[in-house]
DNA sequence: CAACAACGAAAAATCGATTTATCGATTACA
DNA sequence: TGTAATCGATAAATCGATTTTTCGTTGTTG
């Protein structure tokens, strides 16, 4: 049995050595799992082990080694379903090859992202999982670069030349938004986005409006960005609906390429009324669990985050590892999932329920 | 400047007492703030520090204290929008003191909860602050406890005869949930519950009742709880709402004790084709961003969070600088919002738009 | 002028592990 | 029988800091 009692200083190698009669090498190499250890000794030692409750201290352990068994994760923020859980998987995928996950959120701030950074290259982690707030070529992997230190870049990422990069492929469940609203009959669509996060911007907006063109040569498609932050959307938005209304142009669609910009939307529609999907059509890119408890159900690109998490560990234990080769750059496929909130213009709702999946 | 090469060993304190022509222990001394070094030998070293871009290795740093300078956190999950701002605000405050936050979560197990502890103790955390999965008398706590280590307890917890406790007055939000359905004029209310969280939803339960029996003594109030998991919850909500209404009386208000039931219960109202709150009314605890914008905008009760993370690392760290005394229990109160998705019985919805917070 | 306090800095011990070098005992081989 | 190889285990070095101890100078005082 274990001797749980509550003492003030945690056994060490050397207490267990003392115990087992041995040396502290000798423990060393018994928990290491090194055969040329005499059976005997080898269970005396285990013995000793059991007796105090003995643990090996991870950080004396790591100082050694110059990298040490820790993973460094860098997320946007953590107030979302989306990072939520990849932080959640990312953790997983951690522990599972004995690594601890230190998590940390730059609060959308490249400043931060970058000091986060140097914490944790004074952590010395063995690697890091950087969701950069803006993309690819911001100060953190600058300074990822400058400082050799093993990444991989997720999400706000399309390809790098000097790390792997993991994230959801936006063109294609763009396109695949686009045929979904131009087959129900929209000509008319709003485009809503953060400039902010340029490539991605780029993909979800160049995959939406190829394929839309593509099919509906005439089609028209209006673009709001805001370039930083989310609270000026709310204004931007309330003022081209004032000018589309005044004009009576209004659009019959509105595509947001991210959470937040599903909420403003939705906000504005509430402000002035309107009713999804008859009033207009609505679908954001990013799912999140009330989407489909909601009326109407809000449709949504459903990012495939266990994938992106499992294969960004993938890529950067092999880089551990010390496999060289050009970056890989990996887009994974994301689920659309049109629910209520889309229609066809100035048709009526659909009828039945949301999905449940 | 700064020398910003790739270098591939970093610089340690020896570099750096070799470069200024001092030892060691005088860099140590002149970074730690000590005064009893020679003007100039400090100007050497600082010099020493910028040139060779040199930074103090935390775990180093640490291994000479019985505590280090990291906190732990453990959360039930990152999923969720409370946990997530929680984990946020905790790493803020963290941060603050100079000190690394290392969260993990649970994943609502006990077992988890408890092996991740255990981790955190192998780590000599200075501390910890638990969101346990079920309430104050889990298994971790009890760990914390049989090895002597610091730490606060948050959320689903009241009080603690070892540990500061800090979490949301839900009684007293309760209590005024009951006020606003009562005196909308509702006298048969269904409570939907998560039954694992003992001490919690004990504390809900009773100040909703309480009260509602207080104000409307012929108040029927039914009380649907699953025990450990969510999904459960699902069919026990069919069941009885389709009991309720074969026996012609169901409930006209529904107040959940957590998030993912009124999830749930939104769930089963669109499955049965009932709209809030011409069909039934709805509140529930836990805010989330998209309540406001939802039609109709869900009432609900808004936890303070950033008032539980600043008391509870508040109480860690005055217990880690070895502060005595009794455990103390402290409730924030919350803040109830009611929106929409409460009304009379069998009235009309409000008009006007959802609050803009 | 000898004795002693004060000061600043270097040397050494320490934290808790891992890894390399070393050493003694046994076995193998010429 | 003497030397070499092998085995198992220990001593010692190491990781990168902090802290305690020691030591050499100066400066002060009786």
């Amino acid at each position: 049995m274990v001797q749980q009692v509550a003492q003030q200083r945690r056994p060490s190698i050397h207490d267990v050595a003392s115990h087992a009669g041995v040396s502290a090498a000798t423990v060393s190499k018994v928990l290491a799992g090194v055969t040329t250890v005499k059976p005997e000794n080898a269970q005396r030692v285990l013995d000793a082990v059991e007796l105090l409750g003995y643990r090996v201290d991870p950080l004396a352990s790591d100082m050694r080694r110059a990298k040490r068994r820790i993973i460094g994760a860098i997320m946007p923020e953590f107030e979302s379903e989306f990072f939520g859980q990849m932080v959640s998987e990312l953790e997983g995928l951690a522990e599972q090859r004995g690594y601890t996950l230190v998590a940390a959120s730059s609060r959308e701030s490249e400043q931060r992202e970058k000091e986060i950074l140097a914490r944790m290259h004074d952590w010395r982690v063995a690697g890091v999982v950087l969701a950069p707030v803006r993309n690819e070529h911001g100060p953190a992997a600058a300074f990822m670069k400058a400082n050799g230190m093993t990444g991989v870049l997720i999400d706000r990422v399309l390809a790098d030349d000097a790390f792997d990069t993991v994230s959801a492929d936006s063109s294609a469940a763009s396109a695949e938004v686009a045929r979904a609203l131009v087959g129900e009959g929209h000509r008319h669509i709003l485009v809503v986005g953060l400039g902010q996060q340029a490539a991605t911007v780029r993909a979800r907006l160049e995959g939406f409006r190829n394929t839309a063109r593509e099919l509906a040569p005439d089609i028209r498609i209006d673009v709001v960005l805001c370039e930083s932050d989310v609270e000026p959307l709310r204004t931007l938005l309330r003022d081209y609906f004032s000018k589309r209304e005044a004009g009576g142009d209004r659009p019959t669609a509105v595509y947001s390429l991210f959470l937040k910009g599903t909420l403003v939307a939705l906000s504005e529609f509430r402000r002035r009324g309107w009713h999804c999907p008859n009033d207009i059509s609505l679908v954001g890119f990013d799912d999140a669990e009330w989407m489909q408890v909601t009326w109407p159900a809000i449709a949504a690109v459903v990012q495939p985050v266990r994938e992106i998490a499992s294969n960004a560990m993938e890529f950067l234990f092999r880089r551990i590892e010390g496999e060289g080769g050009p970056p890989r750059a990996r887009l994974e496929p994301c689920e659309v999932l049109m629910r209520e909130s889309v229609g066809s213009p100035g048709s009526v709702p659909h009828s039945g329920g949301g999905d449940r999946r």
